[in-house]
DNA sequence: CTCTAAGCCTAGCCTTTCTAGGTATGAGCC
DNA sequence: GGCTCATACCTAGAAAGGCTAGGCTTAGAG
């Protein structure tokens, strides 16, 4: 699942330049070193749903007798683009930090109730 | 939205230790840094949840008057901590090379159709 | 002719999270 | 006594996102 930062890295990968659906994908899959191999399925309805939005705009164009529809960023997708990656910062710092309360745990309590609590 | 990361966040807190369902809301604001401060219609579900899946399990227990319901790790719920973790990793790491691709594109072409899109 | 890769699409399901409500106790204040 | 706040639990239902699973077309290879 990619949870949520589907939108973000769609529009990361489409602030280096124009990209088709397709492409996206195998764009996603390269850049990720192969841990992102997402489904059409996901990825279309998420262009959809930006392109709903203001942040994306697409045209039609035809390669090799392909049809293919690409995308774009508009102006407002920039920003949003820009916005998600500092969100994206501040959040993965955040579980950084949780996560890495238990690095020094690991010997801790064995696994149990210790406290008053009665199972 | 925690974005389908909750579940690795609280067995993350277990693992430093047993704790309530209140007290875990206080952990994951302090740990986060404020970042995260989930409303209690997220984390008691989250943990009925983990529960029903065999990660935790839960007792009684009654302080000054109130009474807790302690959560701690199954056996089980360790190892899924530590999976999450090594998973977080991963994603966490994937995600910051599609993002870092971008940094360098910052001068690139501006927004609009390139190539042979037309709008 | 068949199969694969490239390319697009959507309906409906499933899961997770949040909103918005509810209950109860203890402590401090007027 | 009554008020409010912090502590502490709970759930129903809505909203959203992603995936499954299907369907469509053209080009090229065998």
């Amino acid at each position: 699942m990619m949870r949520g930062h589907l939108d973000g890295l769609v529009l990361a990968v489409l602030a280096t330049g124009p990209s088709h659906g397709y492409g996206l994908i195998e764009a996603l899959r390269d850049r990720s070193g192969g841990v992102f191999d997402l489904p059409e399925g996901s990825v279309y309805p998420a262009l959809h749903r930006l392109e709903r939005a203001g942040l994306v705009a697409s045209g039609w164009s035809e390669v090799g007798g392909r049809r293919r529809r690409v995308y774009s960023l508009t102006v407002s997708g920039r920003r949003a683009a820009e916005e998600r990656r500092t969100e994206w910062r501040s959040f993965s710092a955040a579980v950084e930090r949780v996560f890495g309360v238990g690095d020094r745990a690991e010997a801790g309590p064995a696994a149990g109730f210790a406290d008053g609590a009665a199972v």
